[in-house]
RNA sequence: GCCCCCAUCGUCUAGAGGCCUAGGACACACCCCUUUCACGGGUGCGACGCGGGUUCGAAUCCCGCUGGGGGUACCA
């Protein structure tokens, strides 16, 4: 037997459990990209038995709300996304928000100033803007010029006097080549020249900033692997620096790449609203199995190839080592293949308990749930998504059909009227009930009459429906029932 | 500007030097099935960005170019 023996970097950590986390920021709707870190993150922990942690980074006090909070913790859950460790469910290593942390990042901030390895700094946001200024006007890399580190005692009294509240800065030298070995991408280098001077890790607010507060959880934590999105490249080089400085093993990172529109530019609020967010998915009737799956496959392809799958599935095949290097576009015709897939393979129960808010506008008391059911299978297989339902299926609960000027061109035959007359007269004949029956019973009317085809059928479908294209005939006249075809076919004949 | 990442059909991708006249899926077109619309089946359209190497042989390895993207805050 052949074996291949494959040296791994962080082999070591391999040896204990394996644990991730997401880390979102309620500063906005649950989005695609994050949706998608997310389940690639939940992938891996369930792929290798590990633990999946869920953590909310709500350092920025301007953005954060409660209502996004809510709406990324749902919006996961509904896509099947569940956490070991989280804000609502708690876990080992507490807190799961940042803001109840502040105490401790500040903590660990001022041990850093004690080491020499951060400081104060007192520069004002109007002075650090002209110093930005100054350096795009030359042309140069915006960066702080490291003034605070040699601030003289006077100075400092007097910043203090005026009241100068400082951010507490971490030193960065200049000349490092910071370098790691990435899980998806590979060897990535970053000069730590290029990131922009001394980097403030406390504001003067007293919160931690972003890249402080996430490399400490991430030690609190015991995290191992470390996903996110291929935007966070250069945070990853800043925060390999603290992790340096505190004397810690940095965990493995793996960085994944975005999601783009058909313009290949990063999916953003402000470009394309709504269209980012999982909720506007989820109000217009996409299957959390359908956006689960295809989330999961614009960037992984499973080793066997195949593209459908059960998020239990891809828990067992997940794996970094096949997750694309390359930005993938997301394309609405794709996600609504694989909607429909998924509408007309769940169970008929499940499709029909997902339709009711897209049919909260008709009087479903007219019919019995399992008619409703029926309602629900006669159009399924032709729907790109749940809320187009309510417009292929209206002619059911409509008391009255409209007609356009072609449809009442073709009842004006005799053919049509010596049809819609024989199934009034045949009514009691028809298997109510039985769709099968019905279409048979119809051609049965066809072949006394002689007559076929859309002679037949159309003005059959155009009394019923109001329209000349639609779900199965004789589910139509199957659910719709004596009275209600009755009744149509009367309103058309009456006028004659 | 500077730094980093990326590069196969319109889109998602398969591809680990010969299995590639580059495979699959979505979309599109046509055909079949079908009273209609779908579903299903079939056919077609359609890609290795460019230039240099390395090699007997390159979509695959190396270099350069070009192109695209991301980052560059007291946001995350």
């Amino acid at each position: 037997m052949r074996q291949r023996f494959v040296v791994r970097r962080g082999y070591s950590r391999l040896t204990s459990k394996i644990r991730v986390r997401m880390a979102p920021s309620p500063t906005g709707y649950l989005h695609l990209g994050t949706a998608r870190t997310a389940l690639y993150n939940f992938l891996y922990a369930r792929r290798h038995q590990g633990d999946f942690a869920l953590r909310l980074e709500d350092t920025d006090e301007v953005r954060s709300d409660e209502a996004y909070t809510a709406d990324i913790l749902d919006g996961l859950k509904w896509l099947g996304i569940n956490w070991d460790e989280g804000p609502d469910i708690g876990g080992p290593y507490p807190p799961y928000r940042q803001t109840e942390k502040t105490d401790h990042y500040e903590q660990v901030a001022r041990k850093l100033i004690t080491s020499g390895k951060a400081y104060f700094c007192y520069a004002s946001a109007e002075e650090l803007d002209a110093l930005r200024e100054g350096q795009k006007a030359a042309n140069q890399a915006p960066r702080y010029d490291n003034r605070g580190r040699h601030y003289t005692q006077a100075q400092i009294e007097q910043f203090e006097k005026e009241g100068r509240a400082p951010v507490i800065r971490f030193k960065v030298e200049d000349d490092r080549v910071i370098t790691w070995h990435d899980a998806i991408k590979g060897e990535i280098s970053i000069n730590s020249s290029d990131i922009g001077g001394d980097m403030v890790i406390v504001k003067s607010s007293g919160i931690a900033i972003y890249n402080f507060a996430v490399v400490i959880d991430d030690i609190d934590m015991k995290m191992t692997h470390v996903i996110r999105g291929e935007d966070h490249i250069h945070n990853t080089a800043k925060q390999i620096l603290i992790y340096e400085a505190l004397g810690v093993q940095h965990p493995v990172f793996a960085h994944v790449p975005l999601i783009f529109d058909m313009d290949r530019q990063k999916l953003s609020k402000r470009k394309h609203g709504e269209a980012v967010h999982i909720s506007k998915y989820r109000r217009d009737g996409y299957m959390p199995e359908a956006i689960m799956n295809y989330l999961a496959q614009m960037s992984w392809t499973p080793a066997d190839g195949r593209e459908i799958f059960t998020i239990e599935e891809a828990c067992a095949m997940f794996d970094l080592e096949r997750v694309s290097k390359s930005p993938a576009v997301f394309d609405i015709k794709r996600l609504e293949w694989f909607n429909s897939h998924y509408i007309r393979s769940l169970p008929l129960s499940t499709i029909t308990d997902r339709c009711m808010p897209h049919l909260a506008t008709f009087d479903l008391k007219a019919y019995t749930r399992p008619q409703i059911e029926e309602i629900v299978a006669s159009v399924r297989d032709g729907l790109p998504a749940l809320h187009e339902i309510s417009k292929q299926v209206s002619f059911f609960f409509a008391d009255k059909v409209d007609l356009t000027s072609e449809m009442t061109e073709v009842l004006k035959k005799d053919s049509s009227k010596a049809v819609l007359s024989q199934v009034q007269t045949k009514l009691t004949s028809f298997p109510w009930g039985d769709s099968k029956g019905c279409k048979a019973t119809v051609d049965a009317i066809g072949k006394e009459l002689s007559v076929k085809g859309k002679d037949l059928y159309w003005p059959i479908r155009i009394a019923l429906c109001g329209a000349t294209s639609g779900p199965d005939l004789g589910s139509v006249l199957s659910i719709l029932g004596e009275q209600r075809v009755k009744a149509r076919i009367e309103a058309i004949l009456q006028p004659c």
